[in-house]
DNA sequence: TTTAAACTTGAAATCAATTCATGTTTAGTC
DNA sequence: GACTAAACATGAATTGATTTCAAGTTTAAA
């Protein structure tokens, strides 16, 4: 009655906090997830959580449920990392290069968890500009590199992390922070202030601007915490992942607009050669990644 | 990939130490098996155990996943027994009563372990003999009751625990050591040493001597210790479950003989009203007895 | 060499989970 | 208080995977 792929709705359910939410995390409708709760709530003869409140919020049974798809999907990961080091070597390497000014934010914890889990890895981040990063697999001076594009190429392989919204940051006083969302058009008159990379890296401009064709005044800076404050005292606006920032929009120090009505979405890939894929750590460090930043980042979507 | 039903199916491999024997306990083909295994195996990208050894040989990584499934397995328990207390009242009462003599030697264990679990739950044993323990349900005297047939009553449920063979017991240096197996024949100049209990109760009076209108000498005795000396110094034959004296058959203080070419086959039920067994206790203290004694008892097969 | 037991294999059938299409409920807005 | 959008529920149909079936292969024993 009881199967593995309920735990996996329960965690998801629970880090997520909505039927539908969850659904589009593990890539099921949410018509399934409704199905799953049903007939586990049967079987148990009780309530799992009280709908009609967000976040949802799990009863007494419900929360015991949920505790165990943690301890036994724990459990699961565990011993298929167990296997994977019994079945081939142990060691190896593992150099991280980034295409995202930012990520290093959330990437940082899916690090540690991950030493933890191959201290025999040896782990690296590249450093330095490069123009294509992907390139870097080939030339073998990387081994994993972080982008937010898939472009095919041979033996390169991309593996999708998640999708987020990046919103428009805006200062408190701004006259926009009155719109409900932002267009191109309402960054014609206004200074756009970005990290010094090149514009097709820029998402804003790649999806938004550039279609548009408006191609408003620059200023850039390397730190994000200049950017806020450029932005904080009306110097311009800037467009960056709500993950990156979410204590400065927490405290209002700035403000967070949609830009265009949906929102604009991104997306992130970790690109590997297809070999450099088959090892086990590789395979788990990508998983490692996706789980801790669902964990730890609000507002991010499943992607692929 | 993974999934609960491989976890129930390694168990019972591990504990049955064959394809054949592991299907038959979780009822399935033994083709199903192979083919779970198979494709964990193909997963794994590894063999999970030896074939051709009996019992099988484990590898390290068919090891490993056999400790997740207990692992596992054991917490799924854990947390229904829980939510099960959080749902209703915990308290309440178990009497047991048993139609069979010896049953009290494989029974104990599972007591034990259903202490543990039910602390709050009250446990006797009805004592003294009755003529159809299964009266003493719908009397309120015994809320569970162990017997070897279900003989369809209203309101009362029959739930299959296993079923064994009874060998013939023989003295070491009796002639009928000789055959392979006996018939009811073979007992018709011997002297049958039974418990003191009427010939409808006992196994081979009804299922082979009965038929094969064979009515040999009689002598009873209350302890299994006692016939077993009976026999031994050749005083007679019995009939008795392998589990209730398979140290001495180790010991071959006796020696076991299947009766009849395939053996002599008998089951154990657990009665209960129907209403009785809605409570979660009653329901574990089955499934607890079951387990138990599949992983205590040797050569006994599911049912049911 | 033969036989029986244990296991494997591929195709068909069965069963259950998901999707689809739709209906219902809830929270927020004018 | 009615209206809208979001979130969730439901039943029927589909899909897909697991099981069974029927036959073949291997192994161990006689």
């Amino acid at each position: 009655m009881l199967e593995l792929r309920h735990f996996e709705t329960l965690v998801a359910l629970a880090e997520t906090g909505s039927l539908a939410a969850a659904a589009n995390r593990v890539h099921l409708t949410q018509s399934a997830l409704s199905h799953q709760v049903k007939a586990l709530e049967s079987h148990y003869g009780c309530a799992l959580f009280e709908r009609k409140t967000s976040p949802l919020r799990w009863t007494p049974v419900g929360e015991r449920l949920v505790a165990l798809a943690y301890d036994v999907d724990r459990r699961i990961a565990d011993t298929n990392r167990e296997v994977a080091r019994l079945l081939e070597g142990k060691s190896g390497q593992l150099r991280i290069a980034m295409e995202c000014h930012s990520c290093f934010d959330w990437l940082m914890p899916s690090m540690d968890v991950f030493r933890d889990h191959w201290d025999e890895v040896e782990m690296d981040l590249v450093s330095g500009f490069h123009p294509d990063p992907v390139e870097l697999l080939g030339e073998n001076r990387a081994d994993l590199v972080i982008v937010s594009r898939k472009k095919k190429r041979a033996g390169i392989d991309f593996h999708p992390l998640f999708a987020y919204y990046m919103p428009a940051i805006v200062g408190k006083r701004h006259p926009l922070v009155k719109k409900k969302f932002l267009t191109a058009s309402d960054f014609a008159d206004e200074t756009l202030i970005t990290y010094p990379i090149p514009d097709e890296r820029l998402d804003l401009v790649r999806q938004v601007l550039g279609p548009a064709k408006v191609d408003p005044e620059r200023r850039t800076a390397t730190l994000t915490e200049a950017i806020l404050q450029l932005v904080a005292s009306d110097r311009g606006l800037a467009a960056l992942p709500a993950w990156a920032i979410q204590r400065y929009l927490d405290r209002e120090y700035v403000i967070g607009k949609p830009i265009t009505k949906g929102g604009l979405r991104c997306e992130l890939y970790a690109a590997t050669t297809r070999s450099g894929f088959q090892t086990a750590y590789m395979a788990d460090f990508v998983e490692t990644m996706r789980e801790i930043s669902f964990r730890q980042l609000k507002g991010i979507e499943a992607l692929g």
